[in-house]
DNA sequence: TATTGTTATACTCTATAACTATA
DNA sequence: TATAGTTATAGAGTATAACAATA
């Protein structure tokens, strides 16, 4: 296997997570909660569909749930149609933040990626995005279900 | 700023550290104790030097340490010159460990960038490395401290 | 006094198992 | 009985502040 990708792909993927992690951080969230956000900007997910976005147990996703309700970033909203069920709803606070997340990162990215040539950036995109998708394939997983930037729900 | 790109990005990232934490997992480890082992692979850092490798407070390095060395995976081994302080050293038994995670990691990221052509890959391992490397250096990091688990380190 | 490392404390995050309420 | 969600419990990981031992 080459060497060089297996070590730049690991390299990358520690810079891009430890740009996204510091961002959060100067929100005061982790970035489990700033990816929970991304999941609510598009939806409003029962708690079961809410684990399965994030890829974990119901239980932990009680205490993220309660913690940012606790800060008013989302609300719990009775379902009609099942009374042992609610849906989880972004708050217009919550929304605010997410956004001004994703845009200081979308700026951050812009730092990291400029000593590439527009062609050169195409290209990652290309690939990174493949690698992704492929990925999300192979783990069973919606492959329109983003993480952090708007989820880009190309149909 | 290239949505695609900002995207691209955050995806890639969130896939590169899925497979390393399942990597982990499979070993019942985090990912932080395989940074750490990573580190300790070309290294005998003092407790402060590791904390700085990791990006953590001393403090959290104490525990980590303590949890790894119960597992017998790392020792302390006392300083000659300053008797407050000591090498964390990796043992035979960690380096096992670390090795054969890295050799599942480089499958894996054949694995996930099997649908790129080798120049693909190429350009690929060259712009990730290149942005990588420019992010290390914007952090006041030495940029020599690469693979996997030879993480860039954050003051 | 300054530095190295640990400990006390307090959170967040996570899973498993047991539980409640509703279906 | 089965499902949706919470709670009890346990443990890892993290930081801050206070501390001990050594420099």
């Amino acid at each position: 296997m080459n060497e060089d990708l297996v070590d730049a792909l690991a390299q990358l993927s520690f810079a891009v997570q430890g740009a996204m992690t510091e961002i959060a951080t100067e929100y005061d969230l982790s970035l489990v909660q700033v990816r929970m956000l991304g999941v609510l900007r598009d939806r409003e997910p029962k708690m079961l569909e809410l684990a399965r976005h994030l890829g974990l147990d119901k239980s932990s996703v009680s205490g993220l749930v309660d913690r940012a309700e606790r800060r008013s970033l989302l609300t719990r909203v009775a379902s009609e149609d099942d009374r042992r069920s609610f849906r989880v709803v972004i708050t217009a606070r919550g929304r605010e933040l997410i956004d001004a997340m994703v845009e200081r990162f979308a700026a951050q990215v812009e730092v990291m990626t400029g000593g590439l040539s527009p062609a050169e950036q195409r290209q990652l995109a290309r690939s990174a995005l493949q690698i992704a998708l492929a990925d999300a394939l192979r783990h069973g997983v919606d492959p329109r279900i983003g993480l952090l930037t708007r989820n880009a729900v190309r149909e």
